[in-house]
DNA sequence: CGAAAAGCAAGAGCGGTGCTCTCGTTATGG
DNA sequence: CCATAACGAGAGCACCGCTCTTGCTTTTCG
């Protein structure tokens, strides 16, 4: 009837039901969640889910896409509020991708764990996967631009060229080291999240992580020159 | 026979051909090998190996010890060489570690990546869990002695209280922030290298990521104070 | 309008998994 | 020497991802 087409909208609306039902598998088998199950809840055959995902490799993609998006948003809005300065914005942009992880830590595990074994991240996938570094550039770049970076370390040898590179899409005359630092302070970032969700923190820090994660960070935005 | 007993010896033998078999399916298959798999390249049936592990993550739990003990004397012949001042020593086990980590991708993303879901990481592997760790705090804590390490950030609030708890362990008169520094070290060192290895540095530094790797690693030689 | 085409859901089935239980055998220690 | 405990193998259970076939419904097009 509608020029859309009916099937094509229920078709719509069944796949947002199945990744929402394995949404809520995730939150509690994380990776490992079973299509069947899925199916079960869903209250279809599992033959059908194939209907709407090719593999349930390919279902956990669909996820891995939605967490970068969620993530990538959660980072967003708190960098677009207004900040005291820019090393206040990134501890802000910080906190927010921290915050996210803690409430929902088999998404995170999904997308900076260990890679699901025999599986090979697609082309969907690197996009929304470089919003928040690009986000951490974009102050650290901003912060530039107004001469408020502090010196630092120069990159040296092969990988100062490939940092040039990546610098040249961010645009003209930004330096290598800005770049090499953000993509540190990222890291920084992932990895304190990580080491905090995977246990690591056991026995040392218990009470106040949150208090250390900003210890961390702060140490990553002096490590950029962030005023 | 025997004082020692032929049943104990043999058990011994088998227990290690198992668990050797199942390090080679880990680095072909990851996390998710299969215990009936082990089983068949071993010769017998999949019933018998119970006979030595309770279940698949018993399994999986001794191949995380023995990762975590080799990681562990790798990193300690590295800081145990003649180095050119603390910061080099550092560097050295910190390339150490990554070479390692290299060498076997498997190995590394079973302790460091995301918990196997629904495994509970049990008392057995804390303890094997922090040597690496450990080695950063003795590099830190030697420095400091000796009088050479660079003033740097007071941590301050709860999380301070419990550096300080941390660092008591150490020794009388270790300042919270050195602990502080060295646990933040360990997670950029583990971080840099779960980095790399889970794909995050495709489309930007693909040649030269030991030199990028060493570039980060000096920026948490200097957020610590090493000379 | 009506027939052909395409999309869809369900069921059966294949080979695989972790794990348990039973049963015959073999080494161990009182 | 013999009861006991450890052992290996096999059958079996419930589950898994995935494929194929079979009917049915919607869409598309001559």
């Amino acid at each position: 009837m509608s020029a859309a087409g009916v099937r094509a909208r229920v078709r719509a609306e069944m796949t947002e039901e199945i990744k929402a039902v394995a949404r809520r598998h995730l939150a509690t088998d994380g990776a490992n969640l079973s299509l069947r199950a899925v199916a079960r809840d869903v209250g279809m055959a599992s033959s059908a889910v194939y209907r709407y995902f090719a593999s349930r490799d390919d279902l956990l993609t669909a996820l891995i896409i939605e967490a970068y998006d969620a993530v990538g948003a959660t980072a967003e809005a708190a960098a677009a509020k207004p900040a005291d300065g820019d090393a206040d914005r990134f501890l802000a942009l910080s906190h927010a991708v921290r915050d996210w992880a803690l409430a929902d830590p088999h998404q995170w595990a999904l997308i900076y764990g260990s890679p699901v074994p025999g599986y090979q991240a697609p082309q969907d996938t690197i996009g929304p996967a470089t919003r928040v570094i690009f986000l951490i550039a974009a102050v650290v770049e901003s912060a530039y631009r107004s001469g408020q970076v502090a010196a630092g370390p120069q990159p040296t040898g092969r990988y100062a060229e490939e940092l040039a590179e990546v610098a040249a899409r961010f645009g003209p005359d930004v330096p290598p080291r800005l770049v090499g630092a953000a993509m540190s302070a990222y890291f920084q970032l992932i990895g304190a999240i990580s080491a905090e969700l995977f246990g690591q923190l056991s026995n040392s820090v218990d009470e106040d992580r949150r208090g250390f994660f900003e210890f961390q960070m702060r140490g990553a935005a002096t490590f950029i020159g962030l005023p």
